[in-house]
RNA sequence: GGGCAGAUGGCCGAGCGGUUAAAGGCGACAGACUGUAAAUCUGUUCACGUAAGUGUACGUAGGUUCGAACCCUACUCUGCCCA
């Protein structure tokens, strides 16, 4: 049995550890805790890494908790920003806290019967308390600016052109004293975070150390890029959320059977609790016909599973297969039932009477707002990017009218290949 | 308070009186190829318009000029240096 460090090692989700973390975790029941920024009202896929983090945690019997960052979201971490950030208002963050709270609720096991419960907290509530000269006077002077400055998250910004404010500047001892507070309060001697938390988190052992003379451990997990370096987490219509309103989950399921072959062998180990045996067997497959792409439909079956539940995955895995599974297949054969039940795909009304006549191509698309201008559309049915009905539009002088209606009632559009829009009149 | 430098499209960055809706790159979108990959190649990328074009836009407000992103003045903001 492997213990829970060389589990997340093997995964790949250990960057930079503490030396005695290990030793800690097999000594007792530990508690440890990730921060999430309140910076949207909603998580998305990039903090489900720090989420799967804390449920390994408490699957290997330790305590995780969350900590929602409504005070540390009120100054804005540097971390990896060239720029100073932009001060979100109170009423925005706490609404966003509550948001992202609402979700992790879903994830960790909050029983409080279990020694190792699940455990929430928000930062603001013991932040609101201290006063500016408490904190500079018991905190502040504990640690040296030139301590501060040495973190890279403030050396870049020095260099940079666009400077720091003291506000930022600080991020680090506010996230620092968060870690003693916890470690005060509730002995949690852990921190986990992304690789680029580890000057804040060290800032916070230092603290415990400083003040307390107590001993902390923490470790990160690699930031995920995908391997041809962009942006992890973005589609074309920006972030994957994890609230199913924002991104519904069959647009979710296309994320992940979307990821490269190379992503989707790394991914499949972090963000999945598949155990080393099953996830090997399906690389080896893979290597044999990467066509199949079982490494990804594995991927994409078990993040959304773990994220929207086996029903939302079915219905996503059905929507999948009608639109691509059998892509020579005519539109027409598709029944009222599989348009109308395609969940996630954007649907949209158009009235009857308009259809009447005929109407162009080109108005119709920028009047079902699927193209947001008539030059818009045009553009892209030049280019050869749209189809009706799962055929090609040539040129952009077709009519559409009641002949190109399926079952009297729907037109499916397609924008690219990957875009699907269902018209009802 | 004084001096210096700077502010250009989603971002980076050229332009320094007319041919500039503004080079180039990145990003994004689409097409070809494929496996609803990756890499590569091609096209598009301020808004509206079939187009010709029109409207906006080079920090803000004025000015000089037939004409200004480009020159002048004031202001705002940012960085650097000095006090």
């Amino acid at each position: 049995m492997k213990s829970l460090i060389e589990e997340l090692q093997w995964r790949g989700m250990i960057q930079d550890m503490m030396p005695g973390t290990k030793e800690q975790l097999e000594k007792e029941l530990t508690t440890a805790y990730i921060g999430f920024d309140p910076t949207a009202d909603s998580l998305h896929i990039g903090s489900l890494v720090p989420i799967i983090l804390l449920v390994h945690f408490q699957k290997a019997g330790h305590k995780p908790i969350a900590l929602v960052g409504g005070a540390t979201g009120m100054v804005g971490d540097p971390t990896g920003k060239s720029e100073e950030r932009v001060l979100l208002s109170e009423d925005v963050l706490s609404k966003n806290s509550t948001g992202i709270k609402a979700q992790l609720e879903k994830f960790l096991d909050f029983d409080s019967q279990k020694p190792n419960a699940a455990e929430m907290v928000n930062n603001y509530d013991w932040f609101k308390e201290i006063s500016f000269l408490d904190f500079i006077r018991d905190t502040g002077k504990l640690v040296t600016v030139n301590y501060m400055m040495a973190k890279d998250s403030v050396k870049k910004r020095l260099e940079s052109e666009t400077g720091m404010s003291f506000t930022e500047f600080t991020y680090q001892l506010i996230q620092g004293y968060d870690f003693y507070w916890l470690y005060k309060n509730k002995n949690c001697k852990l921190q986990m975070g992304g690789s680029d938390q580890w000057g804040n988190i060290v800032t916070g052992t230092e603290l415990i150390r400083r003040k307390d003379g107590g001993e902390a451990f923490a470790f990160t997990c690699p930031l995920i890029k995908k391997a041809d370096g962009g942006k992890f987490g973005k589609t074309e219509k920006g972030n994957v959320w994890l609230d199913a309103a924002k991104t519904t989950p069959y647009q979710f399921y296309q994320f992940w059977l979307n990821a490269s072959d190379n992503d989707a062998e790394t991914w499949i180990k972090i963000f999945t609790f598949l155990d080393e045996p099953a996830i090997n067997s399906l690389i080896e497959e893979q290597k044999k016909d990467a066509s199949k792409r079982v490494l990804q439909k594995a991927l994409a079956k078990e993040v959304t599973v773990f994220v929207h539940g086996e029903t939302e995955y079915k219905k996503a895995i059905e929507t999948t297969e009608k639109l691509f599974a059998s892509q020579n297949a005519a539109a027409e054969d598709l029944s009222e039932d599989d348009l109308n039940g395609m969940e996630g795909i954007v649907k949209i009304n158009y009235p009857n009477d308009k259809l009447q006549g005929g109407v162009d191509v080109v108005s119709f698309l920028a009047e079902t707002g699927i193209f947001s201008s008539k030059g818009e559309a045009r553009k892209m049915l030049q280019g050869g990017g749209v189809s009706i009905n799962r055929k090609r539009v040539e040129g952009i002088d077709l009519k559409v009218d009641n002949s190109l209606l399926l079952h009297s009632k729907y037109v499916l559009v397609q924008k690219g290949k990957k875009n699907y829009f269902l018209v009802r009149v």
